[in-house]
DNA sequence: TGTTTTGGGGCTG
DNA sequence: CAGCCCCAAAACA
């Protein structure tokens, strides 16, 4: 089972990709006109989707299709434990996983799934960090707005 | 401000 | 396997 919908929301529109029933990636970028979620998935996730955005509380509980390395996999879990309104850097989340800074960057930099699983919740010890494999640009403003979304102020980059 | 250390991953032979 | 290169970092001089 495969499905592809595209929303709008507050930051950017949301070209979301379904497989194998579990959400397998996000993408910022797309031009294409919005269309409707027609799976019971693709529906649950536009619904949370519009919570969060309603309300950065409101955080997703959805299937992950089961993607990478076992390093990025461990990563990639890991964000996950981390709520609205909290962030880390890639030196904390490191010492947590018994691993280096870098390292913690480069899993972040190829997770499929932004937003969803939330590695605009990494950020650098000073600095914004990257978003979506990207280190400025559109995407780095669209990290910048979840977080001030999530509570933070416009100082960090 | 450099420069070095760092670990994961991809690529090539 | 080794060797080499690339990185969303961080420590250090």
């Amino acid at each position: 089972m495969h499905e592809t919908f595209v929303m709008d929301s507050p930051i950017y529109k949301l070209k979301i990709h379904i497989e194998q029933n579990c959400v397998a990636k996000v993408e910022f970028n797309s031009d294409e006109p919005v269309s409707l979620p027609a799976t019971d998935l693709g529906k649950k996730l536009q619904q949370q989707l519009n919570d969060y955005f309603r309300s950065p509380a409101n955080s997703f509980a959805v299937p992950v299709l089961p993607q990478g390395t076992d390093f990025q996999a461990r990563v990639w879990l890991a964000l996950t434990d981390i709520p609205p309104g909290k962030v880390l850097t890639y030196g904390e989340l490191a010492e947590k996983l018994g691993s280096s800074a870098r390292a913690v960057g480069n899993a972040c930099r190829r997770n499929p799934i932004p937003l969803i699983v939330p590695c605009h919740r990494i950020v650098a010890k000073s600095g914004i960090g990257g978003f979506a494999g990207d280190t400025d640009g559109r995407l780095i403003d669209i990290k910048l707005r979840l977080l001030e979304h999530e509570g933070f102020g416009l100082k960090l980059g």
